[in-house]
DNA sequence: CTTGACTCCGTACTTGGGTACAGGGTGTAA
DNA sequence: TTACACCCTGTACCCAAGTACGGAGTCAAG
């Protein structure tokens, strides 16, 4: 089995998005790929636009987001069945979503800049001041 | 046991963190909470500050770092034993993960920004917009 | 026409992060 | 002084997200 231009096996998906081989299987039983068509001897076809589709998985994860959340995500457009006032709907809650995640990462953030800036000029700084700042409700 | 001004017991930070009983002694097993003093009869002692600590974890969680970064950023403060120039140095670390984490969520708004900006006018938008914006290598 | 690298499938194992008991000891209000 | 709610420990179980493996078929270079 050769790749072709269009055209690319799971273990290259696999290597191309850096992931495990396995972890292609998985994704495809779990839903977040496409079934993809395949060779006469049952091989699977994928099409390199698959990389970016695992790539995106592999950084959603690392902000948080649960698998689930991100087949929620993929499904954002306007399919035969959707409205695309509901697609709207759906987008802005997450975007919503997105936005405390922000804010949460920016107050993290500030309690860190302030931690080495106190650190440098020593004295007395708070047992732990990330706890501080990020005193949020 | 009686809950006092200054000590509550294992149930009632359970109770305002907002986590099971058994996660407060699982972060203490972790190394996450201090293993707190004990009363005559051996029940846990925690301080009221400890509140804030699990809450602090279960947001950093949903941020998508793992109980083991978490501990680091907990870690983050001048004790004895450390110097302030690596407590900062390791801080500074911690920032620059954070604003990779934030410009990622900004990437992935801005593509759903557009995708209900597009999806209202309707007509022909991408099979998945959100992918096709978050493209970043 | 064989050998070595690849593919398939199903199933079983692993790791992180919890959760749920069971069996026993407290604390206190009636 | 008992009833009931609460705490302790240890151990076993659970779910999400992979990861590994065995047995069998496929492909192409030598």
């Amino acid at each position: 089995m050769k790749n072709t231009a269009d055209s690319i096996t799971s273990s290259e998906l696999a290597k191309r998005s850096a992931v495990n081989l396995e972890t292609i299987r998985y994704y495809e039983r779990q839903g977040l790929l496409p079934k993809p068509p395949r060779s006469a001897a049952g091989y699977r076809l994928f099409s390199l636009a698959e990389v970016r589709r695992v790539r995106f998985i592999k950084r959603a994860q690392e902000l948080g987001f649960s698998l689930k959340e991100i087949k929620e995500l993929l499904a954002l457009r306007v399919t035969p069945g959707t409205t695309s006032a509901d697609v709207r709907k759906r987008a802005e809650a997450k975007i919503a979503d997105i936005e405390e995640k922000v804010q949460t990462l920016r107050a993290m953030q500030q309690a860190l800049t302030r931690l080495t800036a106190t650190c440098c000029g020593d004295g007395a700084i708070s047992e732990c001041p990330i706890l501080e700042s990020l005193n949020v409700e």
